[in-house]
DNA sequence: CAGTGTGAAGTTGTTCACAGCA
DNA sequence: TGCTGTGAACAACTTCACACTG
């Protein structure tokens, strides 16, 4: 398994459980919504009740961040964002190029919402002609050829993989070769590439397996 | 939490783990593709290299869906897809009511796996006057507020929203109204449903998050 | 009291160790 | 020997119990 090595945000003890890290996003989405709201303030319960969950569970997820409330008053809504934020490494912005500009693929350039958490896509590739050269929301796109020259040009830690499964490990391999560090996987291939490159794996099958389930038994 | 009570396919003991119901899919997908290879047997071994994990958490899994390995051999693949696709009720193919025919929402509806994946889209709904009335890969997509009428005769189970966050608790509203029993909710807003009613959340964002902390620690 | 914060207990998931089989 | 299969040990995560604070 990777190196979980201490991180140097605010958190102080040992490395963040992962499901503590998967359920963030979610609560600052909610804190921004209490912001707008002109909500200042707000207890751990009231933020269990939100997500169904147990409100001790979310106070230690929180404390991972290092943000501290206060008795009988809860958390400063604006410094659970900020917080939250910085810990996530929101507020960085990393570069990426996205491969394959197919209804997913133009789903996440649009998403405005990304550039908020932290991702910048630069540039689309594909080999459809019809999208080669074209534009999505100022995010050009190349054709696949391109990319040797252009990943020197323009630098990108992030490789999204959003083509079909077919040719995923052939992008993904591409990609390392030219320097990328983290792969975001979308399609339902499982890649190979070198230990030290870091791929992330989101397939909504999981996700519709464990609805088909519930709903089934 | 909800009833884990057993399930009635070939599985004998208790609940099936989360964690394990959401790699099946992952599983099912690189099975079919050793049967486009003609590859007949398969490891646990093999299958935890393909996805870099313990053999023995493999061999766990599949024991869930009630397959049997042979020894020495391995197991069968087509055996192994057959148990797979029945044990996730990927053959049943539940309908659903897809609510946001934004770019999401189109590359669910395009997705022409979902339908292998146990889930068939039959309408879509939106408030946008452009694409109401139009046709997406058979789908046709409808007003919002043609919903009461068409739910009463065309039946789905399922909802899935793809709306932006600020409509999901409507829609979500909406649709239990009218006798949809589970939500699949692809908004970063967080519902509110009754009891019964069935929620899976699916956000990129955890993952991303997870990409990110990794990336930079 | 109504809230945070935290060590301890409990639960769930993963890995280890080894039995059995062809 | 190379594989499945499984109970036991271990690790990770969640919930409980309770101290503390304004």
């Amino acid at each position: 398994m990777a190196n979980q090595g201490n991180n140097n945000h605010t958190a102080r003890h040992g490395a963040v459980p992962m499901p503590t890290l998967r359920r963030l996003p979610g609560y600052l989405n909610y804190f921004k919504s209490l912001k707008i709201n002109n909500v200042s303030y707000v207890s751990s319960s009231r933020i269990a009740g939100v997500f169904m969950m147990d409100a001790t569970l979310v106070t230690k997820d929180l404390s991972y961040t290092g943000v501290r409330g206060k008795t009988k008053i809860g958390y400063n809504v604006d410094e659970l964002i900020e917080t939250m934020v910085s810990f996530l490494d929101f507020d960085s912005c990393d570069s990426a190029f996205l491969f394959g500009v197919g209804n997913l693929g133009r789903a996440l350039i649009n998403y405005q919402g990304l550039n908020q958490y932290g991702l910048k896509i630069i540039a689309g590739f594909d080999v459809d002609k019809n999208v080669i050269n074209s534009s999505i929301k100022g995010v050009k796109i190349y054709g696949i050829d391109m990319f040797r020259d252009l990943s020197q040009t323009m630098a990108a830690r992030i490789a999204i993989i959003t083509t079909p499964g077919s040719s995923a490990q052939e992008i993904a391999d591409l990609a390392v070769a030219w320097g990328v560090r983290a792969i975001w996987n979308f399609s339902p291939q499982s890649i190979k590439v070198p230990e030290h490159i870091i791929v992330e794996n989101t397939s909504v099958y999981a996700d519709l397996a464990v609805l088909l389930h519930r709903l089934n038994n």
